[in-house]
DNA sequence: TTAGTAATAGTAATTATTACTATTTAAATT
DNA sequence: AATTTAAATAGTAATAATTACTATTACTAA
């Protein structure tokens, strides 16, 4: 993977919020920047950044979002406003007990909290 | 929601699998059933019933999947055959350490353990 | 039994994403 | 520095999943 400004401008896009952009807000932020890029470069870039490990992708009901935290956590999703939050957990060991317990060998924990955010109360 | 054939069918499909299919899978199935309803039908009576809570929906990366186990449960995904399979994990009790912990209220707590499935050791 | 409205079949439209292609550009090699 | 090579790009077309639309049908309640 060599380098393109397109590419590193997209991957300081994603990396500069932690709005957990899709690809369409990714498109408009990085056309201040470079004004003709093309949507196809964007996804592109995204699926290559997300292959890499350099971003993460995570799915957000049916519409694909991005992040730019690649350090393992997990999220809240705020039903009222759609925010969606990083969290870390303590080490909940439940790679250990699932691999124990169900004769699987997990590779990775995806958790998403589900509720309403302090903002609605 | 009053009766339909269709509906009924639709969930009978969905209830009588644990391979959590996508929307054309169960429209495929139905067909076999009802050979001229539509794919629409389909696709109003999967969400409708997951409205009222009588099928569940499930997010498989990009493509939606559908539940009719809809006791509380979480999910094992082999990356090598595609399986999804339905687990029970005790109480974790992350619901209150979550509440506490961040400050936000939860309703539901989806956990998908991505990984290899006894099948493919 | 009829009146009202939910549900349907069939089709068209929409949306997100991917594929294609001719051109450009990074970077390795001379 | 000039040449070469393949990766990357812009722009457009194509695809796939889902939703919207509409005229017709069929539950169900009065």
């Amino acid at each position: 993977m060599r380098h393109s400004l397109q590419r590193d401008t997209i991957k300081n896009v994603v990396c500069s919020t932690t709005c957990h952009p899709t690809a369409d807000w990714v498109y408009d932020e990085v056309r201040k920047l470079i004004p003709n890029i093309s949507l196809g470069t964007v996804y592109r870039n995204l699926s290559q950044l997300s292959d890499n490990s350099l971003i993460r992708t995570i799915q957000d009901g049916s519409v694909t979002r991005y992040d730019g935290n690649i350090r393992p956590h997990h999220h809240l999703k705020c039903n009222e406003c759609g925010e969606i939050t990083d969290i870390n957990l303590r080490n909940l060991n439940l790679k250990d007990k699932i691999k124990s317990k169900f004769d699987f060998d997990p590779s990775d924990i995806e958790i998403t909290v589900i509720g309403k955010c302090n903002k609605h109360k």
